[in-house]
DNA sequence: AATTAATAGTTGTTTTTGTAACTAACAAGG
DNA sequence: CCTTGTTAGTTACAAAAACAACTATTAATT
């Protein structure tokens, strides 16, 4: 319609990220919701720890950028669960070592299906190198490394 | 890390635009919340008012895929503090016009300069063409329609 | 060793959000 | 008109997030 100055919201990149964001975010957020009654850092948490084996709160924390009340709150959850573990350490009895039980193991391995498929989806909607660029990009704006699995990253499975 | 298996984090869209997101939207956060006490549905109200000119509330809902209830709040608010002004439609009682009183003009500007030069900084760390294909593949997981510019409108909605 | 500071994680309290039920106004069919 | 249905917007209540204060343990300073 008729805009009154130059400013447009839909370039506007911290709005575009959030709605896509949520967007995107959507379906996958129905699984993890529905199926096993999860908030959403609850599935990011147990990821981590599907993803990387053991982990401290700490370790999580500062790979996810999630805040440790978010953490220890969402690791509450998920004990209580019998999703995850815990086991002090016995060097630094502060710090606590977490890591999925087998009905973790489970759970990750099926949200992590309905991941892939679903980021899968999405990526089919572009081309494959455009998709690369993407997702450099997204890295680059939320300050996380490129994965360095061989030289400069071309291409991504 | 030794991960153990090939599903990456870093990689899923839905964490990456989430986390990009988050990160993006910090700074300009800052802006509207100390400077304004603003809630981050009030800006979007308030910018939706400031670009569009007087709508209703579920003109905005439409457009940015807020719900109602969120838009009810957030006019409240904005409303409280005579940032935007109601009026009755005589034709049909139940909508209500909204627009922006002066004050929220001047709230509206200083924002949106914020929002203009934050934007620009953001861009500056990509080459021109890589942010033009990143807003659009962003609009496209927002379903957002493009700007138009060659394209002829598209009447939606 | 005693005091102070720092760190890992938890808990309590206040805001914000999400969901659903609600009111008021309009619309259509009989 | 009168029932039934729909729509615009609000409000109430439950769920979740944010922020700050707290406990327990370790580290550093004197």
């Amino acid at each position: 319609m008729t805009e009154k100055d130059d400013f447009s919201l839909q370039d506007f990149l911290p709005f575009l990220l959030n709605r896509a964001a949520e967007d995107a975010s959507l379906a996958f957020q129905a699984h993890y919701k529905n199926r096993y009654g999860m908030l959403r850092n609850e599935w990011r948490v147990l990821f981590h720890l599907g993803v990387f084996g053991q982990m401290t709160a700490k370790e999580i924390g500062q790979r996810a950028k999630i805040h440790k009340t978010k953490i220890s709150r969402a690791v509450a959850k998920l004990a209580e669960r019998r999703f995850v573990s815990r086991s002090r350490d016995e060097k630094d009895r502060r710090a606590e070592h977490l890591r999925l039980t087998p009905a973790g193991e489970a759970a990750y391995r099926d949200l992590r299906a309905e991941a892939q498929s679903y980021d899968a989806q999405l990526a089919a909607r572009f081309d494959p190198q455009e998709v690369a660029l993407l997702l450099r990009m997204l890295r680059k704006l939320a300050s996380i490394e490129e994965p360095v699995s061989s030289a400069p990253e071309r291409d991504r499975d």
